[in-house]
DNA sequence: GATTACCGCATCATTGATGTTGCAGTTAGG
DNA sequence: CCTAACTGCAACATCAATGATGCGGTAATC
């Protein structure tokens, strides 16, 4: 592929990402132009919208899986493990703002994919759990979800906190909660 | 109005609710199925697709509105307010599975009545803080968006938990967190 | 039980999004 | 510098969703 063809395909990638995620009915015309780009021009390259939408969730899925791997999930010490996790998942998920839960209805492929790397966390969360990190008695799927949604929140709606202290913010108030005492 | 023009109307907004929640993008051909009234019936009732949209936030923010007055945020005491706020708004996120932040883009008198309400919940908040329920220190915002997130999390993630448990749950995760000692 | 409001059904027009194609112009890369 | 790849532009066809309307039938309310 030609570095020109390369540049508009990221370019459209991100722009459908940004675009999607603030109103995901946005249109074919209104990712190319906001990437700069014709609308043929997407056409061209994806056949149709379900795949430029596949390719988005892919280039997430992409970036999420090598966070996943240089975390060390299983081999790291947890804590240690916790936080190089959310420090790299914090700019993955500003990155691709894009929602997976809403948008992979009608990609299985993606959806596969997704649910292989949700596996790992949750085994992260089971150990976690094992080791005494959490609390005896606390939900395994609780856990997880809040974790997830600790995640999208510090990266969306504090966009300009840097990824170390949004780390830091996600993990204490996973573990500590915001009380006093 | 006639009682079945009444139920109708209230089916409508339910579906609508509803099918939107899974897909902002639902039509109204299929929103009208899903509440067993034809297409026209729907069409008659709301001028254009952005009524219908309208009349279901307004339907939530009704529900919301009557839990924020009945929780009595500023006279109760802190934890009695914040558990009964709890259990009212979880069935309102449920029977409204609806995203406000993403769709009332193009509501603006939505929107204002939303802040409203969200201001109310900022007040609690810092409420929360003076009087200590709260580590000093914490940030107000990054409070107030966690206690929604998690209270959204628990209502669609966790449907079968009733509504006491699931107060319970974030009100416990809200203070505590999920971590040990 | 009469009336009137409401509904379902069929039909039609309109619009915006999608997807395709041909062609001329530009640019990356050998 | 030459060529092949890529793009923008214009034009076109298609389709699904939206929205409107008239009519006969049904059901709620008095």
């Amino acid at each position: 592929m030609r570095a020109d063809a390369a540049r508009n395909l990221t370019a459209v990638l991100h722009a459908g990402a940004r675009l999607l995620a603030e109103d995901p009915g946005a249109s074919m015309a209104a990712i190319a132009s906001a990437a700069g780009v014709d609308r043929t021009t997407v056409h061209r390259r994806f056949a149709n919208r379900e795949a430029l939408l596949s390719a988005v969730f892919q280039a997430k899925l992409d970036s999420a899986e090598s966070v996943l791997d240089e975390a060390r999930l299983v081999e790291s010490p947890l804590p240690v493990a916790l936080h190089r996790y959310l420090e790299g998942i914090i700019p993955v998920s500003r990155e691709w703002p894009v929602d997976m839960r809403l948008m992979m209805q009608k990609d299985p492929a993606a959806r596969v994919r997704r649910e292989e790397q949700s596996a790992r966390l949750d085994a992260f969360i089971r150990r976690a759990l094992d080791e005494g990190y959490l609390r005896a008695g606390v939900d395994a799927a609780w856990a997880r979800t809040v974790l997830d949604e600790l995640v999208d929140t510090v990266a969306h709606r504090f966009p300009d906190l840097e990824p170390p202290q949004a780390a830091d913010l996600v993990a204490a108030t996973f573990l500590n909660g915001l009380g006093a005492t």
